[in-house]
RNA sequence: UGUCUGAUGGUGUAAUUGGCAACACGUCUGAUUCUGAAUCAGAAGAGUCUAGGUUCGAGACCUAGUCGGACAACCA
């Protein structure tokens, strides 16, 4: 991946975690080793919060010369799956980014993480307690109320040896033994009121299989997991703030002189508008069928994206835009779409495609004959070349692109009214064909023999208000189109008190339209690639559903429109 | 009646020894256009949660409030 400092760099404010870095580089913290890490638990997806977490964690360690380690936190046998492992590492590095040496699982220091819960019990610094799950809850009080001692507080260094030993080997049932720190139950703070640091699980782990039955908490392990890799910033949501006195707590426990010290640090997590971010809601999503499986386009996750079209560096430059902060935030969807679109003007070829069509037939355009237009790309890019279209007499355009009682402002085709066929002729409307119920089935238009493109003729020249789209009717090839929408109605669906999320799901999310036609050129579009159809939006080929001979086309993003917004006002 | 934490245009993010609030998205004009896209030019929109204080000067510092968020899983 290219970092941004080889050019001439504008000065761009440093946000909160770039001037801590700036700080500790400064004073020669960490002989300026940077060593981040992104540590997703392999149970979901990674979604478009999670893309923020890794263009920072990756990102800041580019800027700083540092590296950035994969960590599987993988301390739940439960919940985590090989599959979710799979698909993580492929949407990091999809994003671009490559993590330091081989992937890290927490799985991988079950032993260590053993040895230190050993050596903080001998410390005198964790206990057993064999008391159920209800109970331990009970005592833990309330954020106001202080809560109360374990009876198996105080047993001694030997007996807790001794029971953590029976709790390894398997002697005890789920439940019925856990080992806790010994800190404070009376602590304002209720994370440090003795909390778990192992609890039995006779589970297979997706990588230590049934050599373990017990398994740390996320608290004890994540912290010493950072530790063991040498991590120097710990970056993690703000849920976490809460946690950071019993992160500091456990280090403090193994902690060796003259080691890196990591150093946790807390930002504001993603929200998005007209969007749900909880791993646990997009599971049930997937899970009552309500969308097609994790990479649904109109899912928030990077595989659903990256399978709707956006790219990579859309998605980079949109967290890069955002920010970081501490502050609670929503972020408005648009903004997202406005880097999806700024990509894909750049690199998306114009084709034309036409998704409702109507049949044109151009009356003084002769019957046999065919003609070939040659067309630009991308008018954003000369370099990506020019193509071939063929033009006959019988053409479709959009539906939506004729209208019988025009408003003033209507800049399209209407009964007497010329446009230009975009690289083509000029045509005029004559005559409405319609069936026997009314509707509008043909139209028959005449066409300048002189306006033809790039001909230079002075008709060629001629201004029309409106520029159509359009492609030959007997060439066209035919493709399913979908489209896809947001996928609530509601800004912030998971913000109402009394509704479910559920409720505001938008039945019109997607919308499948078969039959589209398309220019002939995109006979062959390869899966995966992206296009602009032009004046709709940008789509691109369905990686799992396109066939030769049978194409699927997903919407990524609609092209702004204005019309629509001129429409709506009146 | 706790601990931690935050508060700047509609939305985000800036303002680096305190020096007249900036950028992006969005919105609205207009120009341009063989995509009602893109592009270009411009506009509106906050006086920085409140009240005091320090200072020649405060979004930044101090004090006291107000409001919001997180935390009571043998989840992470």
């Amino acid at each position: 991946m290219k970092t941004e400092n080889t050019e001439p760099e504008v000065k761009r404010s440093l946000n909160f975690i770039e001037s801590i870095v700036e700080e500790d580089l400064k004073n020669n913290k960490n002989n300026n080793v940077i060593l981040t890490r992104f540590p997703p638990e392999p149970n979901g997806y990674l979604h478009i919060g999670h893309a923020k977490s890794i263009c920072l964690n990756f990102g800041l360690a580019q800027r700083y010369n540092g590296k950035t380690n994969l960590r599987f936190d993988d301390t739940n046998p439960e919940k985590e799956e090989v599959e979710y492992v799979d698909s993580i590492m492929e949407d990091v590095r999809w994003l671009g980014f490559n993590w330091k040496g081989e992937a890290h699982y927490a799985s991988d220091y079950f032993q260590q993480l053993y040895d230190w819960a050993v050596k903080i019990i001998k410390d005198g610094f964790a206990y057993v307690d064999d008391q159920s799950a209800e109970i331990i809850s009970q005592q833990k009080g309330t954020p106001t109320q202080p809560g109360i001692e374990s009876p198996h507080r105080n047993r001694s260094v030997e007996e807790n040896l001794d029971l953590f030993t029976r709790m390894k080997n398997g002697e005890f049932k789920e439940g019925e033994r856990v080992l806790r720190a010994k800190i404070n139950m009376s602590s304002p703070n209720m994370h440090m009121r003795d909390p778990i640091m192992y609890r039995i699980l006779k589970r297979n782990h997706h990588r230590t299989g049934n050599n373990w039955c017990i398994y740390p908490m996320y608290d004890y392990a994540h912290g010493q997991s950072d530790y063991i890799e040498g991590i120097t910033h710990s970056i993690c949501t703000l849920e976490f703030e809460v946690h950071r006195p019993l992160y500091e707590w456990f280090l403090d426990h193994v902690y060796t002189e003259g080691t890196i010290k990591p150093r946790q640090i807390e930002f504001a997590r993603l929200n998005l508008s007209y969007t749900i971010m909880s791993k646990r809601k997009l599971l049930e999503l997937v899970q009552n069928k309500i969308v097609n499986g994790w990479d649904d386009p109109r899912m928030p996750t990077i595989s659903g994206m990256r399978r709707r079209g956006y790219t990579a560096a859309a998605i980079r430059q949109f967290a890069d835009t955002i920010g970081v902060a501490k502050r609670d935030n929503v972020i408005d969807v648009a903004l997202l779409e406005f880097n999806v679109r700024e990509d894909l003007n750049k690199i998306a070829p114009r084709v034309m495609a036409v998704i409702d069509p109507l049949k044109i037939v151009i009356t003084n355009y002769p019957e046999n004959k065919e003609e070939i237009v040659t067309i630009e790309n991308n008018p954003e890019d000369p370099s990506m070349g020019n193509r071939e279209m063929p033009f006959s007499q019988a053409i479709f355009i959009e539906k939506d692109d004729f209208m019988e009682d025009a408003p003033k402002k209507f800049f399209r085709l209407t009964v007497g009214s010329e446009v230009r066929l975009k690289s083509a002729y000029i045509i005029k409307c004559e005559k409405v064909i319609k069936d026997s119920t009314g509707n509008i089935t043909e139209l028959h238009c005449t066409y300048d023999p002189d306006s033809r493109s790039g001909s230079g003729t002075e008709a060629s020249q001629r201004k029309v208000k409106g520029t159509l789209h359009w492609v030959s009717a007997k060439h066209a090839i035919e493709a399913e189109v979908r489209l896809y929408d947001r996928l609530f109605n509601d800004e912030a669906p998971d913000g109402h008190k009394d509704k479910d999320y559920k409720d505001f799901i938008n039945t019109d999310s997607l919308k499948v339209i078969k039959n589209c036609k398309l220019e002939p050129s995109l006979k062959n579009a390869a899966p995966e690639s992206k296009y602009q159809f032009q004046r709709i939006g940008y789509f691109c080929v369905d990686k799992k559903d396109s066939k030769p001979g049978a194409l699927v086309f997903n919407r990524t993003v609609p092209l702004k429109d204005s019309w629509t917004k001129i429409q709506n006002k009146e």
